[in-house]
RNA sequence: GUCCCUAUCGUCUAGUGGCCUAGGAUGCUACCCUUUCACGGUAGAGACACGGGUUCAAAUCCCGUUGGGGACGCCA
């Protein structure tokens, strides 16, 4: 029988999701799912300095929003908690002493000033920064007397010698072999008692009983210290895939001064969870079939460790907008228009009128204006032309007034708004509209439909006409009329 | 400096020795649809980083160079 598949991520709650760790998220989550397995949610806080109760909500809650939900972790429990880290640090005490008594690790006491000293001098040698091994001799017992008095130590483990180099498989990028010599004696427990990642990774992957670690590439080379570690508890080693890093458009790794790096941010710019997911697993793996929109169940469906491709990927957010777009256009309307409505509403428009609650109203609108959307954010200047408030004739338009032919076109549409019985518009009755200005007016062409345009919208360009006018009442159109017929 | 990873159209990628005259997607260009804009449709331009091997045969395997990235923390 083989053993249930067990995946986790475990971020550190020092600010928002980055995108690179949602994708890492996804995987696991992909691969728990296609496997029948557990996705587990641990929170790596044992840096005091930068983790916030604040970042662990706002992880939670990106994750949420991308719907990658854990069967163990953080909110739901589970028999292996607990999930925090910092709520884990008698486990790790209790795993330190082990090692500390095996001879395995030992205290130092070295100052940082020391530490800084001899790194400094070694580089300029050119030699490996690697720990000189000062504390390696104080006995355990020697140095438990020397934290009684107040003296403050952390915990070394100590390189074994038995072998010149630790090899794996990795998932994506096969056999990788690291010289034992790559790292000197690591501290596994700082001097005011926190463990380090690479130790706290090991023991809790252990004692979770995880199958495969996937992660970022920049933990490859820490393998090595934590295959150590797995040997020296004699815990067996998971099963690493160490993902590609997602690079800017300049090829260097994505950061802050690429402009969103953030699942927030894409969420406020209004992208679609549905969209980023779909995105995300396309940058670094492959369908079989090269289908490239694909929903969670497709993704789950078709989704193996196999296909995930070893190089550093470009975040390109021009496709992730094609794809935003895709996404957006197959939405019901009903949906689309509660994913909008937060936009609409920041951007103050009245919403809470009784034309603009209409779920009628918003379908017709939606129909409209969602083939020129890429995002939700998209909406609000589509939808601010259709509030009386705002309305204003833009610059671009201008160009219908010094058209001899306007001023009546204008003067006959006024007057069509006026003689129109009732406050609603079907696309009929434009229609009518517009062929009574044609022949009352002559004209024709761009000298007929621009100059309406503009008494509709205050735009020249835009969306059909016969679409346009039945989501607009009377009092707005005539409204509007008035006030373009004063530009000339 | 040492160690490790990586290299196919601008970008994301397919490709696991012959099916490759290198496929798809996006972006770009043109055309069609359309009384504008967008959507949609069709077509086009566009890549195996370089140099050596191995082989009857290399994008694919090996070595090197170059480029990119990561690690060498009492960060994760």
């Amino acid at each position: 029988m083989s053993t249930r598949v067990r995946t986790r991520f475990a971020p550190s709650p020092t600010g928002n999701l980055h995108v690179g760790g949602a994708r890492t998220a996804l995987y696991s989550w992909l691969y728990a799912k296609k496997m029948g397995g557990d996705f587990v949610l641990r929170i790596e806080d044992t840096d005091q300095a930068r983790s916030t109760k604040e970042s662990v909500q706002v992880v939670l809650n990106d994750l949420k929003w991308l719907g990658y939900d854990w069967s163990e972790g953080p909110e739901v429990g589970g028999p292996l908690g607990p999930y925090y880290q910092s709520e884990r640090l008698s486990i790790y005490k209790e795993h330190t002493e082990r090692l500390l008594k095996a001879k395995k690790a030992y205290y130092c006491f070295c100052t940082d000033e020391r530490l800084e000293k001899m790194k400094e001098e070694a580089i300029k040698a050119g030699r490996p920064p690697h720990y000189d091994r000062t504390c390696s001799h104080v006995s355990y017992e020697d140095a438990k007397a020397r934290l009684e008095k107040g003296e403050k130590g952390a915990v070394r483990f100590k390189i074994p010698s038995g072998k010149d180099a630790y090899t794996f498989k990795d998932i994506i990028r096969g056999e990788v072999t690291f010289p034992s010599d790559m790292v000197g004696d690591f501290v596994i427990l700082r001097s005011d008692g926190m463990p380090v990642y690479n130790f706290c990774c090991v023991v809790d992957d252990a004692l979770m009983g995880i199958t495969h670690v996937l992660r970022a590439e920049e933990h490859l080379s820490n393998t090595l210290r934590q295959m150590m570690i797995y040997e020296s508890f004699e815990y067996p080693l998971p099963t690493f895939g160490h993902l590609s890093i997602i690079l800017g458009a300049d090829k260097q790794k994505l950061s802050k001064r690429h402009g969103a790096t953030s699942c927030k941010q894409y969420e406020e710019m209004g992208f679609l969870p549905e969209a980023m997911t779909n995105f995300l697993a396309l940058l670094g793996w492959s369908s079989p079939d090269g289908k490239e929109i694909l929903n969670k169940e497709d993704l789950i469906k078709n989704f193996d460790l196999d296909r995930l491709h070893g190089a550093a990927a470009v975040f390109d957010e021009v496709k992730l907008k094609w794809m935003n777009a895709t996404y957006l256009r197959e939405l019901p309307h009903l949906d689309l228009w509660k994913r909008v409505e937060p936009f609409l509403a920041s951007a103050g428009l009245p919403l809470t009128s009784s034309l603009w609650k209409d779920s009628g109203w918003q379908d017709k609108t939606l129909s409209v204006f969602k083939t020129s959307m890429e995002t939700l954010k998209d909406a609000v200047p589509l939808y601010q032309l259709l509030d009386d408030e705002t309305f204003k004739i833009q610059e671009e338009a201008k160009e219908v007034f010094t058209w001899e032919s306007t001023k009546a076109v204008l003067a006959e549409w006024k007057k069509q708004v006026e003689g129109h019985t009732g406050d609603d518009f079907t696309e009929a009755d434009f229609n009518t509209m517009q062929d009574a200005v044609k022949t009352n007016c002559n004209v024709k062409g761009k000298f007929l439909f621009m100059p309406l345009r503009v008494a509709v919208i205050g735009k020249a360009h835009g969306a059909e006409l016969k679409q346009l006018v039945p989501c607009m009442k009377k009092s707005s159109l005539l409204r509007r009329a008035e006030i373009v017929s004063k530009e000339i």
